[in-house]
DNA sequence: TTCATAAATTCAAATATTTAAATGTTTCTA
DNA sequence: TAGAAACATTTAAATATTTGAATTTATGAA
Protein backbone atom coordinates (compact mmCIF):
# COMPACT_ATOMS: atom_id res chain seq x y z
CA UNK A 1 0.00 0.00 0.00
CA UNK A 2 1.78 3.30 -1.37
CA UNK A 3 1.45 6.70 0.91
CA UNK A 4 -1.40 7.93 -1.63
CA UNK A 5 -3.66 5.44 -0.40
CA UNK A 6 -2.60 5.40 3.27
CA UNK A 7 -3.28 9.22 2.98
CA UNK A 8 -7.31 8.45 1.02
CA UNK A 9 -7.88 6.04 3.45
CA UNK A 10 -6.65 8.37 6.81
CA UNK A 11 -8.69 11.34 5.44
CA UNK A 12 -11.86 8.81 4.70
CA UNK A 13 -11.36 7.95 8.60
CA UNK A 14 -10.69 11.44 9.88
CA UNK A 15 -14.55 12.64 9.90
CA UNK A 16 -17.04 11.83 12.52
CA UNK A 17 -19.85 10.94 10.26
CA UNK A 18 -17.76 8.45 8.24
CA UNK A 19 -16.55 7.13 11.56
CA UNK A 20 -20.29 6.37 13.28
CA UNK A 21 -20.99 5.23 9.81
CA UNK A 22 -18.34 2.47 9.87
CA UNK A 23 -19.83 1.54 13.66
CA UNK A 24 -22.78 0.98 12.31
CA UNK A 25 -21.57 -2.11 10.26
CA UNK A 26 -20.72 -3.66 14.04
CA UNK A 27 -24.60 -3.71 14.70
CA UNK A 28 -26.34 -4.50 11.50
CA UNK A 29 -24.05 -7.25 10.78
CA UNK A 30 -21.64 -6.77 7.71
CA UNK A 31 -23.88 -4.92 5.50
CA UNK A 32 -25.46 -1.39 5.33
CA UNK A 33 -28.30 0.07 3.68
CA UNK A 34 -27.93 4.01 1.88
CA UNK A 35 -30.78 4.33 3.28
CA UNK A 36 -30.16 2.73 6.63
CA UNK A 37 -27.91 5.53 7.48
CA UNK A 38 -30.22 8.21 6.83
CA UNK A 39 -32.58 6.97 9.35
CA UNK A 40 -29.48 6.27 11.74
CA UNK A 41 -27.56 9.23 11.52
CA UNK A 42 -28.58 12.47 11.92
CA UNK A 43 -27.44 13.21 8.37
CA UNK A 44 -29.30 14.64 5.06
CA UNK A 45 -29.18 12.28 1.93
CA UNK A 46 -26.57 14.02 -0.01
CA UNK A 47 -24.45 14.33 2.93
CA UNK A 48 -24.50 10.56 4.31
CA UNK A 49 -24.39 10.08 -0.14
CA UNK A 50 -21.03 12.41 0.38
CA UNK A 51 -19.79 10.31 2.89
CA UNK A 52 -20.22 7.10 1.64
CA UNK A 53 -18.77 7.94 -1.63
CA UNK A 54 -15.51 8.77 0.25
CA UNK A 55 -15.61 5.28 2.07
CA UNK A 56 -16.01 3.34 -1.19
CA UNK A 57 -13.51 5.86 -2.73
CA UNK A 58 -10.89 4.73 0.04
CA UNK A 59 -12.08 1.11 -0.41
CA UNK A 60 -13.17 0.92 3.09
CA UNK A 61 -16.60 -0.07 1.15
CA UNK A 62 -17.51 -1.94 -1.30
CA UNK A 63 -21.28 -0.61 -2.44
CA UNK A 64 -23.67 -3.29 -4.15
CA UNK A 65 -26.33 -2.83 -6.60
CA UNK A 66 -30.14 -4.28 -5.13
CA UNK A 67 -32.57 -2.94 -7.26
CA UNK A 68 -33.40 0.38 -6.42
CA UNK A 69 -30.97 0.09 -3.13
CA UNK A 70 -27.65 0.33 -2.90
CA UNK A 71 -26.33 -2.31 -0.07
CA UNK A 72 -22.93 -1.54 1.58
CA UNK A 73 -20.19 -4.27 2.81
CA UNK A 74 -17.24 -3.52 4.73
CA UNK A 75 -14.53 -4.32 3.14
CA UNK A 76 -11.64 -5.69 5.29
CA UNK A 77 -8.98 -6.73 3.31
CA UNK A 78 -8.14 -3.48 2.87
CA UNK A 79 -8.83 -2.13 6.99
CA UNK A 80 -5.77 -4.98 7.20
CA UNK A 81 -3.67 -3.84 4.82
CA UNK A 82 -4.12 -0.56 6.51
CA UNK A 83 -3.65 -1.65 10.09
CA UNK A 84 -0.57 -3.52 8.49
CA UNK A 85 1.18 -0.49 7.33
CA UNK A 86 0.18 1.24 10.51
CA UNK A 87 1.86 -1.36 12.50
CA UNK A 88 5.04 -1.25 10.11
CA UNK A 89 5.47 2.30 11.25
CA UNK A 90 6.19 1.15 14.66
CA UNK A 91 9.41 -0.39 13.75
CA UNK B 1 -10.62 5.46 22.72
CA UNK B 2 -13.16 7.43 21.81
CA UNK B 3 -14.46 8.70 18.27
CA UNK B 4 -12.77 12.02 18.65
CA UNK B 5 -9.58 10.52 19.34
CA UNK B 6 -9.85 8.44 16.24
CA UNK B 7 -10.90 11.23 14.21
CA UNK B 8 -8.00 13.20 15.28
CA UNK B 9 -5.51 10.62 14.52
CA UNK B 10 -6.92 10.12 11.15
CA UNK B 11 -6.55 13.52 10.61
CA UNK B 12 -3.26 13.51 11.62
CA UNK B 13 -1.98 11.08 9.30
CA UNK B 14 -4.29 12.26 6.26
CA UNK B 15 -1.35 14.05 4.81
CA UNK B 16 1.51 13.30 2.54
CA UNK B 17 3.69 15.16 4.70
CA UNK B 18 3.34 13.79 7.57
CA UNK B 19 2.82 10.35 6.59
CA UNK B 20 6.57 11.14 5.03
CA UNK B 21 7.43 12.84 8.57
CA UNK B 22 6.04 9.38 10.83
CA UNK B 23 8.32 6.75 7.94
CA UNK B 24 11.86 8.58 9.01
CA UNK B 25 11.35 7.20 12.31
CA UNK B 26 11.82 4.07 10.89
CA UNK B 27 14.95 4.83 9.54
CA UNK B 28 16.26 6.72 12.10
CA UNK B 29 15.45 4.21 14.91
CA UNK B 30 13.28 6.28 17.36
CA UNK B 31 13.98 9.23 17.68
CA UNK B 32 13.82 12.50 14.83
CA UNK B 33 14.90 16.32 15.53
CA UNK B 34 12.94 18.83 14.29
CA UNK B 35 15.67 20.25 12.05
CA UNK B 36 16.18 16.67 10.47
CA UNK B 37 12.38 16.83 9.32
CA UNK B 38 13.76 20.50 7.94
CA UNK B 39 16.31 18.88 5.87
CA UNK B 40 14.61 15.40 4.65
CA UNK B 41 11.48 17.10 3.64
CA UNK B 42 11.28 19.66 1.42
CA UNK B 43 9.27 21.89 3.63
CA UNK B 44 9.76 25.32 5.29
CA UNK B 45 10.27 25.40 8.64
CA UNK B 46 7.12 26.87 10.10
CA UNK B 47 5.19 23.82 7.76
CA UNK B 48 7.61 21.33 9.26
CA UNK B 49 6.66 23.09 12.97
CA UNK B 50 2.78 22.95 12.08
CA UNK B 51 3.46 19.02 11.11
CA UNK B 52 4.68 18.06 14.09
CA UNK B 53 2.19 20.34 16.23
CA UNK B 54 -0.63 18.08 14.98
CA UNK B 55 1.57 14.72 15.31
CA UNK B 56 2.42 15.56 19.01
CA UNK B 57 -1.33 16.70 19.46
CA UNK B 58 -2.74 13.52 18.07
CA UNK B 59 -0.57 11.73 20.73
CA UNK B 60 1.48 10.64 18.05
CA UNK B 61 4.53 11.85 18.61
CA UNK B 62 5.96 12.59 21.77
CA UNK B 63 8.38 15.71 21.95
CA UNK B 64 10.87 16.82 24.50
CA UNK B 65 13.00 19.15 25.12
CA UNK B 66 16.75 18.95 24.64
CA UNK B 67 18.51 22.32 25.42
CA UNK B 68 17.83 24.48 22.03
CA UNK B 69 16.61 21.53 19.95
CA UNK B 70 13.72 19.85 20.23
CA UNK B 71 13.56 15.66 20.02
CA UNK B 72 10.59 13.61 18.59
CA UNK B 73 10.11 10.30 19.96
CA UNK B 74 7.51 8.01 18.54
CA UNK B 75 4.32 7.01 20.88
CA UNK B 76 3.77 3.07 20.09
CA UNK B 77 0.83 2.66 22.84
CA UNK B 78 -1.03 5.28 21.05
CA UNK B 79 -1.03 3.68 17.72
CA UNK B 80 -1.37 0.30 19.04
CA UNK B 81 -4.68 1.69 20.52
CA UNK B 82 -5.56 3.41 17.54
CA UNK B 83 -5.02 0.06 15.26
CA UNK B 84 -6.83 -1.67 17.87
CA UNK B 85 -10.19 0.31 17.05
CA UNK B 86 -10.03 -0.40 13.57
CA UNK B 87 -9.25 -4.24 14.34
CA UNK B 88 -12.41 -3.47 16.00
CA UNK B 89 -14.55 -2.39 13.25
CA UNK B 90 -14.00 -5.34 11.03
CA UNK B 91 -16.74 -7.23 13.76
C1' DT C 1 -46.36 4.26 -19.51
C1' DT C 2 -46.69 6.95 -15.31
C1' DC C 3 -45.73 7.69 -10.65
C1' DA C 4 -43.02 7.09 -6.58
C1' DT C 5 -38.77 5.97 -4.33
C1' DA C 6 -33.53 5.49 -3.77
C1' DA C 7 -29.54 7.54 -4.43
C1' DA C 8 -26.20 10.64 -7.11
C1' DT C 9 -24.94 15.10 -8.72
C1' DT C 10 -24.66 20.08 -8.91
C1' DC C 11 -24.23 24.24 -6.70
C1' DA C 12 -23.28 27.64 -3.20
C1' DA C 13 -22.10 28.93 1.44
C1' DA C 14 -19.63 28.08 5.57
C1' DT C 15 -15.71 26.30 7.52
C1' DA C 16 -11.15 24.05 7.85
C1' DT C 17 -6.54 23.11 6.22
C1' DT C 18 -2.17 23.98 4.13
C1' DT C 19 1.58 26.89 3.22
C1' DA C 20 5.08 30.55 3.52
C1' DA C 21 6.62 35.09 5.01
C1' DA C 22 7.39 37.71 8.93
C1' DT C 23 8.07 37.84 13.60
C1' DG C 24 8.60 36.15 18.40
C1' DT C 25 10.56 33.19 22.08
C1' DT C 26 13.90 30.38 24.18
C1' DT C 27 18.40 28.77 24.97
C1' DC C 28 23.20 28.05 23.90
C1' DT C 29 27.74 30.14 23.24
C1' DA C 30 31.31 33.53 22.80
C1' DT D 1 25.44 40.34 28.11
C1' DA D 2 25.09 40.11 22.90
C1' DG D 3 24.42 37.37 19.07
C1' DA D 4 23.14 33.23 16.85
C1' DA D 5 20.51 29.07 16.42
C1' DA D 6 16.25 26.18 17.04
C1' DC D 7 11.70 26.22 17.03
C1' DA D 8 6.93 28.40 17.69
C1' DT D 9 3.38 31.68 16.52
C1' DT D 10 0.84 34.96 13.80
C1' DT D 11 -1.05 36.28 9.61
C1' DA D 12 -2.79 36.01 5.02
C1' DA D 13 -3.66 33.62 0.76
C1' DA D 14 -4.79 29.54 -1.67
C1' DT D 15 -7.13 25.44 -1.56
C1' DA D 16 -10.06 21.68 0.20
C1' DT D 17 -13.89 19.93 2.80
C1' DT D 18 -18.45 19.79 4.65
C1' DT D 19 -23.20 20.61 4.30
C1' DG D 20 -27.94 21.23 2.56
C1' DA D 21 -31.16 22.76 -1.09
C1' DA D 22 -32.42 21.81 -5.54
C1' DT D 23 -32.21 18.87 -9.24
C1' DT D 24 -31.28 14.66 -11.84
C1' DT D 25 -30.94 9.77 -12.78
C1' DA D 26 -32.30 5.08 -12.31
C1' DT D 27 -35.31 1.55 -10.91
C1' DG D 28 -39.51 -0.68 -9.26
C1' DA D 29 -44.60 -0.74 -8.95
C1' DA D 30 -49.30 0.43 -10.34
Amino acid sequence: MDNKKIEKISRALSDASRIAILQQFKKKKDCLYCAEVNDLLDLTQPSVSHHLKQLVDADLLIPEKEGRNLKYVLNPKVLDEYIACLTDLKD
